[in-house]
RNA sequence: UCGGGGGUCGUCCAAUUGGUAGGACACCAGCCUUUGGAGCUGAGAACCAGGGUUCGAGUCCCUGCCCCCGAGCCA
């Protein structure tokens, strides 16, 4: 245990501490557990969000930290919801996240029949009976926060009756709904979970990996305490709302007096701006607001992945934010930095027109063109350069031109002179119209004496644009995003924000985006970081999406 | 109403367990710049309230206040 103290920190030098680091680090030091051995449980009825990253990252964490183990263990208790298209999802999502199981793969299914056989126990020990009230019977006897539940009229059943009764549930005897085996406790407990919560429902469903083997399915409190048990975790991780579960998470462990763990809850993650709700995940697919459980526009991981972010933001990310149990709301800037932070360092920078303009340089000769030396990355010398073809026809970005510029706007304007990275400076003569007044081409000059960027004679320019030229440029698709909703903090009911989305059909790119793979990241020069769209991105028409802008200070100051 | 939790800069998390309240993000100012990017420097900014104990309280004790979770045969 001497490696705790160094192991404190992890990446990035994150916060020192928090409450389950100690209390596991205490459990250690009073030999209450002998070593760290975590778990992650997820219902395979979803794809996992960035709040389950924060959980796996504490989970995987702790055991690392301490020099343990950690699992993947699914807690398929309930064939009603679960596929193996979300289990599948989900172990490439927690691979991706860098949480390593090894071998330690698991399913709470697996366990049914050892489960079974400890209810049969607590049957023996008249701790559990079949009750044969309906659902909404269960419901109305159960009291309310003020008032005590009523005690089930089966629930003084004989031992013998009761596994008589249960052994025909699991045969299949009785319809859906038709009797539960619930634990005997206490109807008046101030804990509603305590007053006899059911153990066993019927459900004539097949499972996605029992088949139709099981007529009866345990609740998660029933079977979550014993999958733990099983597997030999010392520390159950879990989020606030199954602190009220605790006391029968341990009554049940104690009734049945097999190992122990400790269950031990922190708060969930809440990002301003989108919502972290399975069930609106699923909403949003089912109604076509969002393409896809990997949609870019949502904060599953698959959803992030596919935007552009990369696993160790969102790792560096979960350490900042820290651990502890009160509420919180995090600011998604913080998540936005983890990734600019990243990118800046390693993304090479590209030219991408994505609203263009065409300009004609009129003292450029006509078929004439070179190539231009550019730097991939200002921030790292090692990325080297590549060569960009300049000519007599560029484009440049629609914004990057006013005809009668606004104060403090020093772009590109009538008789203003700007520099087109890394090639020339170009001095802007007239804006040419069509019918209707819309500008439609910049009739410009060029400077040979200023090639590679530099004036000889020394004169300045304030603007520095990115362009592409005509002949050689690459048409693509780029996609921006918007947050998802435009309230800070929204319902399930709240609008999506109209423009989470705009795609731009007829960008312009530089032409040696055209071999970019898939989920290849770049910095459109001062535009952004953008990545390769995964599904809709092919060689003739590259698509791409903005992970996130490059902070933009013009913007800020323009809006004020 | 009952039970379980929780209140520290705008946001998130710390404070060696009673000894100068700190970091990150955000924001603001300045510098620098062949990305209005990046970078650098600096500033402002908090202990829910009121009592008490103590030389000394974010930390211990009282009394309030506010917020979250819980009444699925979901997890």
């Amino acid at each position: 245990m001497s490696n705790t103290e160094n192991t404190k920190t992890s990446i990035e030098g994150a916060a020192a501490t928090n409450f389950i680091r100690e209390a596991v680090a205490e459990d250690l030091k009073t030999g209450r557990f002998p070593g760290v051995h975590t778990r992650f449980p997820p219902e395979p009825n979803a794809y996992l969000h960035i709040g389950h990253a924060k959980a796996i990252w504490i989970d995987y964490g702790i055991a690392r930290e301490f020099g343990g183990l950690f699992n993947l263990r699914f807690d398929d208790t309930n064939p009603a919801k679960e596929e193996q298209e979300f289990v599948d999802a989900i172990i490439e999502d927690v691979k991706w996240i860098g949480a390593e199981f090894g071998d330690r793969l698991f399913f709470g299914s697996d366990y049914f029949e050892q489960m079974y056989q400890w209810a049969v126990e607590l049957i023996k020990k008249n701790k559990a009976y079949v009750c044969d009230l309906s659902a909404e019977e269960v419901s109305k006897t159960r009291g309310n926060l003020s008032e005590p539940g009523q005690n089930s009229p089966n629930r003084d059943r004989t031992v013998e009756e009761n596994l008589d009764l249960f052994s025909r549930m699991k045969a299949g005897e009785f319809p859906d709904g038709a009797k539960t085996l619930r634990a005997r406790i206490d109807m008046a407990h101030p804990n509603l979970n305590m007053r006899d919560p059911v153990m066993y429902r019927i459900l004539h469903q097949e499972h996605h990996r029992q088949g139709a083997k099981w007529k009866i399915y345990p609740m998660y409190d029933w079977a979550h305490g014993l999958e733990d048990s099983i597997e030999g975790i010392t520390h159950s991780l879990c989020s606030l709302e199954y602190e009220d579960h605790r006391p029968l998470y341990d009554w049940f462990l104690d009734q049945l007096g097999i190992y122990h763990p400790r269950q031990i809850e922190f708060a969930r993650l809440n990002m301003n701006y989108t919502v972290m709700s399975k069930r609106k995940f699923i909403e949003l697919v089912r109604d076509g607001v969002v393409e896809g459980f990997d949609d870019p526009r949502l904060p599953t991981l698959a959803g992030l992945r596919r935007r552009g972010y990369t696993s160790a933001s969102i790792k560096n990310f979960c350490d900042r934010i820290g651990v502890a149990k009160r509420d919180s709301l995090v600011d998604i800037a913080l998540l936005e930095h983890y990734i600019r932070e990243e990118l800046n360092k390693t993304a090479p920078r590209v030219m991408a027109v994505l609203r263009p303009l065409k300009v004609v340089i009129g003292n450029y000769p006509a078929g004439q063109s070179e190539m231009i030396d550019c730097d991939n990355n200002p921030e790292d010398a090692s990325a080297g350069k590549r060569q960009v073809p300049f000519g007599r026809e560029l484009y440049i970005e629609q914004e990057d031109f006013m005809e009668t510029p606004s104060k403090g706007f020093f772009r590109l304007s009538p008789g203003k002179e700007v520099r087109l990275k890394h090639a020339y400076y170009i001095k802007c003569l007239e804006a040419v119209k069509d019918d209707k007044g819309s500008i439609i081409e910049l009739r410009c000059e060029y400077d040979p004496a200023t090639k590679g960027g530099d004036s000889p004679d020394g004169r300045k320019v304030k603007s520095t644009l990115h362009w592409v030229s005509a002949a050689d440029a690459v048409s693509g698709e780029v996609r921006l995003y918007e947050q998802l909703f435009t309230d800070p903090t929204p319902s399930t009911e709240s609008p999506v924000n109209p423009n989470s989305l705009t795609a731009l059909k007829d960008c312009k790119l530089e032409p040696g985006l055209r071999n970019a793979k898939p989920g290849e990241k770049f910095q459109f020069l001062r535009q952004g970081y953008f990545c390769v769209d995964s599904k809709n991105s092919t060689k003739d028409k590259p698509v791409f999406n903005r992970t996130v802008g490059l902070k933009d200070s013009w913007s800020k100051e323009h809006k004020k």
